[in-house]
This record gives C-alpha cells, structure tokens and sequence, in this order.
DNA sequence: AAGTTTGTAAAGTTTTTTCTTAACGTATTA
DNA sequence: TAATACGTTAAGAAAAAACTTTACAAACTT
C-alpha cells in the first residue's frame, strides 16, 4: 500500500484543494469587514495556504486575473499589514506571504482605522465645544438659543467621552494588555 | 442688552449651525467605519441633533433628498441599531430618534458583524480540518500531500484559536464585563 | 548603451452601488 | 365606500468602484 495509484493521489489531492477552497471562500467573505474586497480576500486566502512566498505573476496566474490587479490589491493588504514583502536571496521580481500572526492583524486594522476617525472626530468636538462655549457667554443671548447650546455641549461632551473611553480601548489592544483579559490560548 | 437685534441673533444662530455642521461632516465621513454610507451617515448627524424625534418627511427636507432615501437609510441605521421608532401619541406619521448611547452602538456593531464572520469561518475550518484529519489517516498517503496535511491543519488550528479568541473578547464586550478594565468615565 | 524585465500609473470598460421617480398596498378619515 | 396619507417596493438613471488593457519608468543584463 505504500504506492498508490495515480487516480487515488489525484483524489487525494483533491480533497485537499477542496479543504482549502472551501476556507478561502469563508475567509474572502468575511474580508468585507477589514474593508476588503472579495477578489482581493481571495487572493489573501490563496496567499494563506501557499507555504512560499508569491510574485505577482504566480499571483495572477493562481486568480485568473491582471497582474495590475495582484500589484493593487497586494498594496492593500500591506497596507493592513496582513502581507508582506519578503526579500529573496538573488531574485528580480518581488515575493509577498501573508502575515500569521491574526492578533496582531485584528488589532492594527483596529487602531489604524479606529484611531483616524477617533482624532478626526476629536478635533471637530473640540472646535465645536469652543465656540459653543464662547457663545454660551454672551450675555444677550436668547434664552431658546441659550437652551439650545446647553443640550449641544452636553452631547457634545458625551461623544468626548466615549471617544476617550475607545481610545483607551484600543491603547488596552495595542499594548497587548488585552491578552491579560482574554487569554490567545484557551 | 436683553433683547438683541435681530442680525445679531441671526449670526448667533449661525455659530451653532457651524458647530454643528462641523461634527455632522466628521461624524458622517468616519461611520464608514460601520459599513454606514457618507449619506446616511449625514442622515444620521442630522437627526442627532434634533431634539426631536423625526418624521421620514422632515428627514427629506432636512436633507434635500427623496423619502425613499429617508426610509432606506433609517432602516439601515436601525438595523445598526443606531436609531429607534419611537412611538408618538396620536400620529400617524412614524417617528425616529437616535439611540445617545454610543457604547452600546459599538459593542452591538462588533457583537452583530464579528460574531456572524467567526460562525461563517469556524464552520468551514471545522469541516475542512476534518477532512483533512479523516485524510492524514490514509496509510497510502504519498509523503509529500501528508506533509502538506500537516501544515495545512496546523493553520487551521491556529485560525481556530484566534477565532475562540475573538470571540471570548466580544464576550468581554457583550457582557459589559470590559468597562471592568476601561471605565466608561475617565 | 541597447534591450529586457518588473512594477505601477492612466485610460477605458464593465459591474456594482446609490439615489430618484413612479407605482403599490395598507391604514385612516370622511 | 371613496378618498387621502403613509411607508415601502420596483424599475430606471446617475455615480462610484473594480478590473483590464495599454503605456511608461526604473532597474537589471548584456
């Protein structure tokens, strides 16, 4: 039994491909959350189960699609940090392998994103605040418009404090303290 | 100087319009965030500052778009959980108002998108980890595909992990368990 | 220096998404 | 029962995104 017929290798193979496949499509579409396309969460998962690293042109050929295509969703997925580009010893074209480690995935599209639209939100707050605050002031103010400002400050300064409590949130990922809390492994 | 002229109140009047304004636009630019379109997330910015709860044809106008728009983005941020129906004695008209707490927004977010992936993606790496287990039991396994088994099952596994991971940590979310280690108030 | 190879940018096409107008169904009023 | 109001579905138009082909610039080879 230790030679097996090439019909039965080829099932073999077969069953892995399938095993495969069936991840790559899961994972591809789930990829819409780390804002990523379909294709490009294929290409991913293609990535995942190669055990080395890829030039764009196996890239291509592995997808059925452009080399332009490969080139941009492979910025992408470096720029989420979930590729990267491996030197190799004496070759012209670029290789690229996925990143394993999902943790650190998961918490660096957190902070990246998150972060952006915590201090754009922040800065547009705190501009607000003021010069809400500066109107609060004036001592011929409206009492309708002097109601008005009250209840704007007090949202205003409700959505400070929850950006301040997510920002420590993700302080809490990026230090890895989370792994005190929630434990990698089981 | 109780009783302003009336430019004066007008200027007054265009101070919080800015203000407001200003958050609005950075509110709506980052709820992408939330898989929320610039749009509804204008919608949503609008109706945040209302004091009131909103009718579909108040949106329209406030918003110089179509009530069909209104109805489609309102349920949208309703299945976000992010708006509520409010109930209003004696109209016909239905009513919205946002939901203030934004905490709870996040965790429902998070709890509702990341726990449909994690059940997707488990599913499938439990029956591909499976066949490829039923697969490495083969005694007529060329060395080559078990060595690639092995591999393959030992990404999986890891995806696994991080997926048991991920979950307990909406788990910390959900249950609240998480302003334990990140208080709400600072 | 001429000729390849490699990666990316630009332009154009196809597909998808977003928004509007129009039509429908249900509920309310007269 | 007829008439009106309200929300939503369906279909079409406009805008945006994804992909491909073509073209180009930089690096390497000879």
């Amino acid at each position: 039994m230790n030679s097996p017929n090439e019909a039965t290798v080829n099932q073999y193979e077969m069953i892995i491909k399938k095993a495969r496949d069936r991840v790559i499509e899961a994972l591809a579409k789930n990829m819409d959350l780390y804002g990523i396309t379909l294709s490009v969460g294929h290409l991913y998962g293609t990535m995942f189960f190669q055990d080395k690293p890829m030039t764009l042109d196996e890239m291509g050929a592995a997808m059925g699609m452009s080399k332009t295509s490969m080139s941009t969703g492979v910025r992408q997925l470096m720029e989420q940090k979930m590729v990267n580009k491996v030197w190799m010893k004496g070759a012209r074209k670029d290789h690229y392998e996925v990143d394993q480690d999902w943790y650190q995935n998961f918490i660096d599209y957190f902070s990246t994103k998150w972060r952006k639209a915590i201090d754009l939100n922040v800065q547009a707050l705190r501009r607000s605040m003021n010069d809400l605050t500066l109107l609060k002031e004036k001592d011929d103010l409206p009492e309708e418009l002097q109601r008005c400002v009250e209840t704007d400050l007090e949202k205003l300064q409700n959505a400070l404090d929850y950006y301040d409590w997510l920002s420590r949130l993700i302080d809490l990922l990026e230090s890895h303290e989370i792994f005190q809390y929630v434990p990698k492994k089981l």
